[in-house]
DNA sequence: TTCAATATGTCGTTTATCCAACACATTGAA
DNA sequence: TTCAATGTGTTGGATAAACGACATATTGAA
């Protein structure tokens, strides 16, 4: 859109710091990663790091709403409208997630994780839905975006409290006209 | 020695460049390879090459001595005296280049590649004379290093005209004790 | 050959990264 | 607690990389 090109010189860096974390992150625990640790397996100066990204929460939050984006398949989500597919895609997204989180052990870290992908969703919600909105008022596709943001996500908790085992897809099947059928409403 | 570290977004650059370059050269032939192709692969701007390279030939005649000192494992050529096993180790690592550089056809460039080959070789054995010998004078290993490079790279060459199928190791052992007792003789 | 397209090599300016140094916060062992 | 070690976040000056523009050379098809 507005954006003329960013310098070849960010992007590389931004990938070095992401990638690295992402590297460190299946080694260790957050809590235990410091900057020095990544801009040292980045190879990159630690001062550019904070050229980048506020603190270390600012970059997990980045990386963390990437790999959901990565996830979605971009193309998908910003060209269709939200109907069952999206839906779907979208929670086994976060399963898929939720999944690999924990593997890695990101202990007393969920919370942070949680509003994250929360915040994450709630963006990309709101997106769909104004897209697709006729009516020129903002409010409701914000607050419908709210709603279902934290729906999908607890979803997914509950998904995981029953031990992962069921199939995510079918997991979510029996809610989505429910889901669909408020959404036709707003519109 | 001197060197006071080398900035690390030199050696970024350079490891971009270089490993677009050899990407590259598995792909097309060296001819049809053009700096636009190398610094795009790279993702760095055209004039950043300039900066570290005089010219494409440049580029070639540093990647092939870094592909040979690495094959070299510079440690050891460092430390050891000349002995049978550095000559073994030495000539393998050619003959492996031969064989890469055979299956990716750079018709026509055999020449310059030759000599490159020979003048880094040149430059290892006038090193490791060097150290190994007791005379103050520089020029007899300087004009041995030639004799060894030419003849090592000769024998390499003989080795690919036969078709690379006889053991490099077979194949330079029964000439290593000539090359050795020379050497024995110059110290 | 001719001419347009593409490649080479250079330059000046702008910007991202490096680096060393700094004050301050956090941690953990004595 | 105390103190040394380590981590955080910031700054200013130095330097590598990006970029656009330029003149020139090479290529390849009409």
């Amino acid at each position: 859109m507005t954006q003329s090109k960013t310098d070849p010189r960010v992007l590389r860096t931004r990938r070095l710091i992401m990638d690295s974390f992402i590297e460190l992150s299946s080694k260790k625990e957050f809590k235990d990663i410091t900057i020095k640790d990544i801009t040292t397996e980045a190879m990159i100066n630690r001062a550019t790091f904070y050229y980048h990204f506020e603190d270390i929460y600012d970059l997990l939050e980045k990386a963390l709403s990437e790999v959901l984006l990565v996830n979605l398949n971009e193309e998908v989500y910003k060209t269709d409208p939200i109907n069952e597919e999206v839906f779907i895609r979208i929670f086994t997204a976060i399963t898929n997630f939720q999944k690999s989180l924990s593997n890695r052990c990101h202990r007393g870290y969920e919370d942070t994780i949680a509003r994250i992908i929360r915040e994450q969703l709630e963006v990309i919600f709101y997106k769909m839905l104004v897209k697709q909105t006729t009516s020129e008022d903002k409010e409701a596709p914000k607050i419908n975006a709210v709603i279902l943001s934290w729906g999908i996500y607890g979803a997914s908790v509950e998904w995981k409290r029953n031990g992962m085992t069921i199939q995510p897809e079918d997991f979510i099947k029996p809610s989505i006209p429910y889901l669909l059928s408020g959404i036709d409403l707003v519109l």
